[in-house]
DNA sequence: AAGCCGCATGCACATATGTGCAATGGGAGA
DNA sequence: TCTCCCATTGCACATATGTGCATGCGGCTT
């Protein structure tokens, strides 16, 4: 966060200040745009943007309760069948698979403010998920909390996504956290790389982070399905390797780590070269966020519901009730 | 609460499906109602009147927080010098009294819930801020809670002011909670009577709940100030009550208990005769609300303040300042 | 001291939301 | 089964809110 300079002062928590008031006025009295612009001596259209800025910078919160005694039927399901909590998106059944990311990327983003607090390590992975995420956060204050990137990310060479340190950095910037890059690329060439790679001090202090997450948040690649992930399109695997994860039954992966349907992991060679966090360690977080969307991903979800990866899960409507429906959707 | 009756289940959670729904898409989608009426089949004028209803009954939270770097000055003022906590009313200067009033009754309302749990014994005086208060709470579910009268009401002679029973059923009402009415006059005439009642077994229960609770709500009343409280009014005293209360340097009162300037209140014989709860029994309610608007209370707050009977204060900020600014305001 | 830059402001217009009213339809009771 | 009642709906209009644009004010650089 950028410390307020000489100067510099009275003008940002002038408008914070003024923000604040407008948000009472408004929220919690009810008044008029324009009776609010006449008790601050200034335009409506002033205290429109105002009102603007209040809510985009957290300084109000908008939440959703839904009664205790009518839990979504489909949120209800899901914790039963897989003791996982959830919260259901609706989207329309017809929308593309585009808007369906968007609008769940959207609630997501404010859904995440729940479960971000002060003195937390909050593990992150990277994708076109967490990409979109990253573009509706609502800023929470912290303090001392920190962001650890649990996947490399290498080079890209699609355009139009944003590098993993500019989204990461996004994340830092909501939260007011500090932020730890992990430069390294998605999967090594060779395994022995990696090991070797492990025992340098820096990497084994950013795996010490990785170990004690209070939060890991990610989405769900599915190497398979129609629209394949983003890791899948950035020219990370070769033939060669989708070869091998076909045959290793692979049906998704968490931080590029893979997993089969029902849930195992061990001796699926890519993941020797992989840079994201093992399924134990991962585990070792007590909260563990997944958001998804789209029916394409739900063999992928099924795995990773199976390996116990999630514990938190935001999903869209139609995959929810695909999820629930039949166990060969 | 009213139950569901057969038939009516589906109609009613139905509803409730929807205004949830909506809520997701309206706040954590940002869709325009005319996106969500299409969605859900129905005119966007349907989707406008239920957002209201997901407002008004509490499945949307609007709560505004401050940074915790940016206090207001006022509240940080009145925290250091009272060990009080604060919430202060934005209202401008200009407004009168009924404004004020009105203003702080709507936020407090909304403040409310933050105080509010299940299992919570919670007592409620009555007069005219209650009376504005409660017609604005929010709903809020709770399992196990209870409202307690503190003060007793008897009749009231003036118009358009509600029946202290209306007014506890309203915050019965929003939090679903049981409420235990306390059918007496607000002060008795003979003290002997009072003390025979207190013995009553019926009368001890209630008392045995007022000195359990865990949240008390009051206003203040201030005898002495040009427009005096609602029980100045209603004709409970004559004026050699008033000519006592005077000598006595009485400067205000809660739930019709009344103190001096530097918070004392023994040997104030009206007391003797009054149903409100000892300020000893108050006082053991950990969390005591207080509601105040209008300068002509500060002598009122100033002594509630000395007593030690407050720990939240709900203020407006002309009240406020004149609080913190001079002594002898 | 002058000039430049960027940001905040208010206006006017474009959208979005709120609400009185008449019409509709489902359900309780005769 | 019929009728009446009341709640809900959508329309059309009234308000309220959002936003592109031109303007003007400060602050910073040259």
């Amino acid at each position: 966060m950028i410390e307020n300079e000489p100067g510099e002062t009275e003008t940002v928590s002038g408008k914070t200040r003024d923000a604040l008031r407008a948000a009472h006025l408004y929220y919690m009295q009810d008044l008029t745009m324009d009776a609010i612009a006449h008790e601050l001596h200034t335009s409506r259209s002033s205290i429109s943007r105002l009102l603007s800025h209040a809510r985009a910078s957290g300084l109000v919160e908008i939440s959703i309760h839904s009664p205790l005694d009518l839990p979504s039927r489909l949120e209800q399901e899901i914790l039963e069948h897989h003791e996982v909590h959830a919260h259901v998106v609706p989207v329309p059944d017809h929308a593309s698979d585009v808007d369906r990311l968007d609008r769940v990327a959207l609630s997501a983003a404010r859904i995440l403010g729940q479960y971000v607090d002060s003195n937390q390590t909050i593990g992150i992975a990277w994708g076109s998920t967490m990409t979109a995420m990253s573009r509706h956060l609502v800023p929470k204050a912290t303090h001392n909390t920190e962001i650890v990137q649990l996947n490399g990310a290498g080079n890209l060479r699609t355009t139009g996504i944003l590098y993993a340190s500019e989204l990461l950095r996004r994340f830092g910037d909501a939260f007011g956290a500090h932020v730890q890059q992990f430069p390294v690329p998605a999967f090594f060439d060779d395994p022995e790389t990696r090991r070797a790679f492990w025992r340098e001090r820096s990497t084994r202090r950013l795996l010490d982070l990785q170990s004690r997450m209070d939060v890991a948040l990610f989405g769900l690649g599915s190497p398979f399905a129609e629209v394949p992930s983003h890791v899948y399109q950035g020219g990370y695997l070769e033939r060669a390797d989708y070869e091998a994860l076909s045959r290793d039954g692979v049906v998704g992966d968490v931080a590029t780590v893979f997993y089969r349907a029902d849930g195992s992991s061990d001796g699926i060679a890519l993941n020797e070269r992989a840079t994201g966090p093992d399924f134990s360690v991962l585990r070792r977080a007590p909260r563990r966020v997944c958001v998804v969307s789209g029916r394409a991903k739900i063999a992928s979800l099924r795995g990773a519901l199976a390996a116990g990866l999630i514990t938190d899960l935001i999903v869209d409507e139609g995959t929810a009730r695909a999820l629930i429906e039949s166990r060969d959707g």
